[in-house]
DNA sequence: ATTATGATGAGAATATGGTCTCACGTCAAG
DNA sequence: CTTGACGTGAGACCATATTCTCATCATAAT
């Protein structure tokens, strides 16, 4: 027996997500006591199942994230401009359609690094594990023989830059621009990289 | 007379900024109670110099912003990839440098958007200023005739997502690069996402 | 130097986020 | 059907951030 009572403890939990899934969906600010009420749990119950409002918030937000597959890529071809676009089509507009638990995920990751920044490099969590690293990758494979590798790697992590979490902010607070113009500018963004980075890697590279 | 007691107050004030200065340098997290003590100031007369500590960490990260000059764009000459080397070398180099107040400032523009985000459309204050769009737009003024107004308007946008605040926490956290090669990498985005954009600008632009 | 104005300090008061305790009721193994 | 382990609720409790109150003291104008 794996230790009773486990269907009571999984109703519990899924009522608490489900409860912050909405509050997220709502932008509320992160609140045990309301995503308590709203689940018909008592607060000192859902301090049980997660350590603080912004823990239970990042996981509700996690929920609200497409889980997409590798797929979308291969399905496109093999040219790298076509893989590109589908992902920055998929991925990266989505994240602009779906600003809000984006925009957590990135404040959760944000303020961790405040709260480590002074501690022991050890008793750190593995705080973010980059799924965007492996996209891009996979989508710029067929490169594998036209570009060198460290220019290939240089462009995985340039790409990082123009489309995630981070581009949405960028597009919407800094640039001002409504998701439709955000999305060009970021689909645009992808591809002058990609060209950009095939035209110059003869030429100069690195600083 | 403005209202007698202006230098005790622009005193007791600039007190607080440099007590906030010196913390945020430390890595610390907001905390009124700290920053008044350090300058010998009672926390209740700290909130009435600051709205809050958050606030007041804004402000103080905010005075370990340097003040560029765009004298530093036209010294590069006329090469728009020259003036935008520049760029990114100064100020882009300078935020990896320095990134604990860009950091903050990020973090407070980001929360700011949740607090704000239920709120009607008036009554909010005006989130931020984007120097970044006008550094950009300066660097590329040599293009205002090789490329069409909308393309211009477009890669100052796309180039505010690979150097910026953002593109700090990208690199650092998402793509885990040491300073070093974040800069390299941030060099190489812009430099790219310029010369993609000079070569597909006669073909396939927006979606 | 005197004084009225207004800045300040100390601490009480409030709000909020999170922890702890313990009595209660329920589920599941027998 | 019984019963004991275990999840739960209610509220006391603590810590921190911000506000309030009022007495005190410094400063600028006289």
């Amino acid at each position: 027996m794996a230790s009773g009572r486990v269907n009571q403890k999984t109703r519990t939990r899924h009522a608490l997500l489900q409860a912050a899934v909405d509050l997220v969906r709502q932008g509320k600010p992160p609140s045990m006591a309301e995503a308590a009420e709203l689940a018909l749990v008592s607060a000192a119950t859902a301090y049980r199942y997660f350590p603080s409002a912004q823990a239970l918030w990042e996981e509700a937000s996690l929920e609200l994230t497409e889980p997409w597959e590798l797929d979308v890529i291969d399905a496109a071809g093999e040219d790298p401009a076509a893989r590109l676009d589908a992902v920055v089509q998929s991925i990266g507009w989505h994240m602009l359609d779906e600003e809000v638990p984006y925009r957590n995920l990135a404040r959760a990751s944000l303020e961790r690094w405040f709260r480590e920044a002074g501690l022991p490099e050890h008793e750190r969590v593995p705080v973010r594990e980059a799924r965007r690293m492996r996209w891009n990758a996979k989508a710029l494979e067929p490169l594998r023989d036209q570009l060198p590798e460290p220019t290939i790697d240089q462009l995985v992590n340039a790409l990082a830059l123009v489309w995630g979490t981070e581009a949405v902010v960028v597009l919407r607070d800094v640039c001002r621009l409504d998701v439709e113009e955000a999305k060009r500018v970021m689909l645009n963004a992808a591809r002058w990289m990609l060209e950009g980075a095939l035209a110059l890697t003869s030429t100069e590279v690195v600083d």
